[in-house]
DNA sequence: GTCTGATTTGCATACCCATGCAAAAAGGCA
DNA sequence: TGCCTTTTTGCATGGGTATGCAAATCAGAC
């Protein structure tokens, strides 16, 4: 048994055509007695159907392209398992594909052999697509959903967290807590959701008729955002607030506040992160954050996706996610927000 | 253009025939005249092979299936970036495929599905696999290599850190630094890790003429780990050295023994663990633990399984990795360990 | 037992590309 | 130029399955 079990052998062990091997296994209709002696003829030889070749017919892979920058920022490995997950229950599988950086030329690369692998819809997360690569995939007929990215791309299907009603939220909350002098760590500016927290933020803080005391790029690395948390302190006195633009630099802002400069969190400074991954919630961070709820985004994202790909006629959506503010112990709480 | 070219339709506009198309993508001789028209007319017609049809010929589909259980535990988001980044070097992509549990009816049901999708070879990490599934893809010519697992399996090819050395080490250190009373909470001792880790610990304590004061099964997961530390804490007096099976444990064994119990760490307990991830570096935590090298993990794992691919007569192996202990602030360090 | 309509079945073909084989073209040498 | 070797090319086939179509079978009613 060279594991290359045929249906046109089972067909002859059963006695039947291979049609009917097919129609077994595809789920068309065949009479009982048929099924019966499909059924145990193929068991008997261990057969099972070649996804490839049925592919090649049907034109569908039953397989999602996934296109991923990293993944030390947890919320990414959670978020892959969770999509892995519902889209295993609904019949299909991920192929992964790692960016090598977060540019177009790197993402162009990945968009070529995503499509000669014949997926049928493709998922990119903490990566930015750009109008050509969308246009290359509607081309080929292949939807493409943005998870946790926004994109100027008119017609392109996205999730995200309300990133900047979120953002907003921190920015009142920081206020009420009478922070005087409140910094911001922002998230890479090169992507939608950076922008779109900064703005949020930055918005938040003019309606409550605060301002900006300072402001960074932490590019999304834990190096780059210390960097510029350290830098609010050089100079004499430092902010008594910073809103971090993800919880993965939040971590390393805490950390450096604490052990590098001997801050303390939240009585000296008050740290505010965003999306609520695992680590936020140890007890030795405790960080006050806006979750981005991340089984409902996925739970819209293989929707929209299932639905494009089933449905010609389906338009491509934004969905956008409200996420609730976290209150921990990292920040100070106003009276009557508790 | 409905993204369906094909070779046929190239050789058409290129004047040539299909099989010439067919051996300039697929790297086979052709003139340099044919490979010129070829090309031309190919990306006029944004012509890309259709992967699927080829493996179906071939019979090789440059899948790789990695079987996961969970991604919480970081070193395996970091395992799955660096083996993706690996294969697609080499060619090859990964289907990730997430195991409902960690038993064997899981991991079956898991495997049927893989051999479905041709794939050329098997990584099952963070998962157990017993004979009768190595069995199956054995017979179906499918590599398997087990990622950081070992298996009571014979003929297995297995890729793992030298887990009784390394907890021997752990056993020698802590008992180097003068702890009295030494527990541990050891890994799943449903996993071979689990259980080899444990054998070198408790070997490591006999050899140095100490003993293991208390014991308990973590399970992988942060709370039974937790759990099984506070016990450890009830009746009077406690342990003042714990070896923790992974970080990801002892991470929150660390939390619940600052914030829970309120002991300090390494002064009242020295924490040990294993693996480093990226988070036992951090401040906060500055975990002292024994490294997995997760890059030459996975660059054997990587190897081995390509050979194992390509060459049909490669036998498969066992292969350890030695990874040393990383001092850092958890544990009390001995004089002339620094 | 006959006739009608509903199912089931088998035949043949198609999906897209790679590859063995034989024919054709190109190159080498005298 | 002619002959032989090497390279290039096209033809035809195959890989494993799904599916339209027509033939065959079945169930039901008289």
């Amino acid at each position: 048994m060279g594991g290359k079990v045929t249906s046109f052998e089972v067909a002859l062990k059963a006695g039947v055509s291979q049609s009917a091997v097919s129609r077994v296994f595809s789920g068309a209709s065949a009479s009982k007695a048929t099924q019966e002696k499909v059924r145990q003829a193929a068991s008997e030889l261990g057969y099972r159907p070649n996804v490839l070749a049925r592919s090649l017919i049907t034109g569908r892979s039953k397989v999602i392209g996934l296109v991923v920058a990293y993944l030390d920022n947890q919320f990414y490995p959670d978020a892959l398992e969770r999509l892995s997950r519902a889209l295993q229950q609904r019949g299909y599988h991920i192929l992964v594909f790692l960016a090598k950086g977060q540019d177009d030329e790197a993402i162009e690369h990945v968009v070529g052999e995503l499509l000669d692998y014949q997926v049928d819809g493709i998922i990119a997360a903490s990566v930015s697509v750009s109008n050509m690569l969308t246009d290359r995939c509607d081309a080929a007929g292949i939807p493409v959903v943005l998870f946790n990215r926004g994109s100027d791309v008119a017609n392109s299907a996205k999730v995200t967290s309300a990133n900047v009603a979120g953002a907003r939220k921190v920015a009142e909350f920081l206020v009420a807590g009478g922070h005087k002098r409140i910094a911001q760590v922002q998230g890479w500016s090169g992507s939608s959701t950076g922008r779109d927290r900064d703005r949020g933020f930055r918005e938040g803080l003019k309606a409550a008729g605060a301002e900006l005391w300072a402001s960074g790029d932490g590019m999304y690395t834990r190096e780059a955002a210390s960097e510029v948390a350290r830098s609010f302190f050089e100079a004499g006195e430092g902010p008594d607030a910073i809103f971090v633009g993800n919880d993965h630099m939040a971590l390393a802002v805490m950390d450096t506040l604490r052990f590098d400069l001997g801050l303390k969190i939240p009585e000296d400074v008050s740290i505010v992160g965003y999306d609520d991954v695992a680590p936020a919630a140890w007890a030795s961070y405790d960080l006050t954050t806006v979750r981005q709820p991340s089984n409902r985004m996925v739970e819209a994202t293989v929707d929209m996706l299932l639905r494009l790909i089933e449905d010609k006629d389906q338009k491509p959506e934004t969905i956008e996610i409200e996420g609730p503010l976290i209150l921990r112990g990292s920040a100070r709480i106003p009276e009557g927000w508790a």
